[in-house]
DNA sequence: GTCTATAAGTTGATAGAC
DNA sequence: GTCTATCAACTTATAGAC
């Protein structure tokens, strides 16, 4: 970011591209055509080309992107505040995740769904990706367990994966189903329940 | 199924296009052609149109004969002996979880990534579909609750939710990257010994 | 029921003007 | 850096012979 810009300045034709891509993955999924994105975004097909060089540079563009907000523990976990009831705590950690899950799915989906992508992401080597949001789960519960607001027998990775695993089914379940998922799906407060004796 | 057999026997080209289909699914996603599908398959490309109308049609049927899977028990859950200890006997269940959500997982992509796909899965009218598997798992908590091997206050659906959510997740992560996967992921053991409290 | 041949439209990508 | 114009390859789909 601290590079100096040098000859002319962009129109934001990069931006209005990356920004409707990603529009366009949430519909069509990865199955995305260069031309349409040029024509939603009102630019010139070869523009595309010109900034990502091929049709695969633009998807790993737009998916990088989105990449290191696994990381991100604001993002992931969205804003809470601890009250120090550990159930109001638990119940804030997996809406928030669930929350997080469903505004992510088009990319969780394109990587399920495109070899190239998933080959993308093992390229990187692991300093990005969706299995980041273990670690900064993890990373929530080791401190709840220092201040002794978490059992101290508890394994954090594995109370992470209970916690992502819980948010994520019921973001996928909403997206795939919409409203009707919820006839189905356990409320939040239900399976935290059913979960806080692993916690205590 | 009872339904006689009339005019000439098939020669068996649309049970290979869906077989292949199935294939092209896993690897380059939504984003197939039904080109590459004739042409893997050993067809003409006009027997897919013969068969299953359009190429939306033939996405419908392949996904269609897998969305029935998820309410069968002994698909979702695969074979498992209950051998008295329950510890052992989640460790297997969430295992099984495991690999069905492993072999699913283009499917699962696929409904992720396709609005069209989504859309035939909401008119189904929830008859078929990922969501089924919930009731899958819960209907075995509730037996092994009214056999006292698992603890009376747990609620099946929200029990349900934690063990697939553990089981996808892994399932998941080891699909987006490979091998290296292990490495994030806690041990199917240790999420087991983590949720035990909350069962018994 | 499966094939070959073919059509009209769309695809990703390049060349060159401004 | 963005555009218009263009291209060959590929796309879905149809017609008609066997």
């Amino acid at each position: 970011m601290a590079q100096a810009r040098r000859g002319r300045p962009s129109t934001g034709v990069r931006e209005a591209v990356l920004r409707t891509t990603g529009e366009v993955l949430g519909e069509a999924g990865i199955a995305l055509s260069t031309k349409e994105i040029a024509r939603r975004a009102g630019v010139a097909e070869s523009s595309i080309f010109y900034h990502f060089g091929d049709r695969l540079g633009l998807l790993e563009a737009v998916i990088g992107e989105h990449l290191p907000v696994f990381s991100d523990a604001t993002v992931v976990l969205g804003s809470r505040d601890a009250d120090g009831d550990l159930r109001a705590d638990l119940v804030a950690v997996v809406s928030g995740l669930e929350g997080f899950y469903l505004r992510i799915m088009p990319v969780l989906g394109a990587l399920q769904s495109d070899r190239q992508l998933r080959e993308l992401l093992a390229r990187r080597g692991g300093d990005v990706g969706p299995h980041l949001a273990l670690g900064v789960v993890a990373d929530l519960l080791r401190t709840e367990r220092a201040a002794g607001r978490v059992g101290a027998a508890l394994d954090p990775k594995a109370g992470a994966l209970l916690l992502i695993g819980a948010g994520h089914q019921r973001a996928m379940h909403r997206y795939l189903l919409g409203a009707a998922a919820e006839d189905f799906l356990p409320p939040v407060e239900t399976v935290v329940e059913a979960l806080l004796p692993a916690f205590v």
